[in-house]
DNA sequence: CGATGGAGGGTACTGAGTGCCATCCGGGCG
DNA sequence: CGCCCGGATGGCACTCAGTACCCTCCATCG
């Protein structure tokens, strides 16, 4: 019932668009009454996301099941890898639900908040694991928001190559960025010893962007 | 005629609540027609932020105004700082205003999209400055959600105080935070050259944090 | 003086979302 | 077998946000 209702509402959002297709249009497709939409979707908009409650659930719930061991930050990430997946597992819908959100205001807000919901989340979770240190609440509100963009930022790539392009790749970059950024790069893959790379650095008292800065350009320059 | 509608808005939101109240109701109270109402605001949602937009135009066009001689990571934390200023200049309504949005989810909702439309400013800002760069979008991205973060944390620790505290203070401290992850803590001094800093780096296909990782610990190892 | 154009007002309509009640159906129980 | 009961569904009527269209008023200008 729910997906006969999903299916209905893209054929004709995709055939004339959201704001053209109104809820008795739907009901009539999938052939069920008017209530029983709002009994599966409590708004027009919420057809457009089917599964993000359930994905939302399931984050917090692998965010709540991490112990003192796991790396708060490298947590986060994988969590953030996890709602990846969800997209990656349906890249032709995915893809469909892109163009729509991306035309349409009502439903770009009501991805905001979605996504507002994710982030927060990320930050509770860092707030507790924060708890104590100088600023807790303000850095886990800053790096909640870095992941967050960093996912969404290797997920729109990704969409506009209509799925093609490689996201576990794109993602794990832009996460690593923010790795970067905040610390504790992530518990290495017990492969990859320090050996693989050899840095040597004159002039220690340079500050550590301009370091960045130099490695950035050596790695460019082939 | 906005500000009438405006006052009238507020006093029946806080009187009864912002569902509660209808279109009607506020226009009964200002004394004017239904359809003039949405002539002054295109949605009940609007009457809420009544001056965001024109804020939003400032801050394009600080930012669109600035040249390259500013560094762009504090020119955004500039324009922070501005937006800052439109909710000190009067406590007292953006208290009240603070209030609602907290407890009526259409608001949030609606607050989503306005500071949504903030970020992108800011990324869009970015993206032009690090156009060329390795992972420029992706910097600008990540950057200006920090930035928009930082400031929503101090603008929300200081709404809680009722506006007592010290604003400017807050987000002083909360985008000096964001600028020390980002780096470039200062316009260094010219006398700086790309010579103060030599790097050898060998495997070049290692990830980028296995090389900031190793760079940490070089530079710590002394 | 009349024309014109912009600001406001009024009316009727569409469409989302809700409340309420009728209906249907499958299973347990006397 | 008939009854009942609870959950799922359909139907209807209602509220309210938002829009289209047209009217009035009034100030300014020729």
């Amino acid at each position: 019932m729910r997906e006969a209702l999903v299916a209905a509402a893209f054929r004709l959002f995709l055939e004339r668009g959201y704001e053209q297709t109104t809820v008795d249009d739907i009901v009539a497709l999938a052939g069920v009454g008017r209530r029983s939409f709002f009994r599966y979707f409590p708004s027009k908009e919420d057809v457009v996301f089917p599964d993000h409650e359930r994905c939302l659930a399931d984050m917090t719930a692998f965010l709540a099941a991490s112990g003192e061991e796991h790396e708060p930050l490298a947590r986060v990430c994988d969590a953030a890898r996890l709602v990846m997946r969800l997209y990656t597992e349906n890249p032709a819908f995915s893809v469909q639900r892109y163009r729509l959100t991306k035309q349409v205001p009502g439903l770009r807000a009501y991805e905001l908040s979605v996504v507002w919901r994710y982030e927060r989340a990320f930050a509770e979770y860092l707030r507790g694991r924060f708890a104590g240190r100088p600023d807790g609440t303000l850095r886990a509100d800053v790096i909640a928001a870095a992941v967050v963009a960093a996912h969404n930022n290797a997920l729109r790539s990704w969409l506009r190559s209509d799925g093609e392009g490689d996201a576990s790749d794109a993602v794990d970059r832009a996460l690593g960025y923010v790795q970067s950024a905040f610390g504790e790069p992530a518990p290495a893959s017990p492969a990859e010893t320090p050996e693989d790379v050899v840095v040597v650095v004159s002039r220690r008292g340079a500050p550590l962007w301009r370091v960045v800065q130099e490695i950035e350009s050596t790695l460019a320059r082939d």
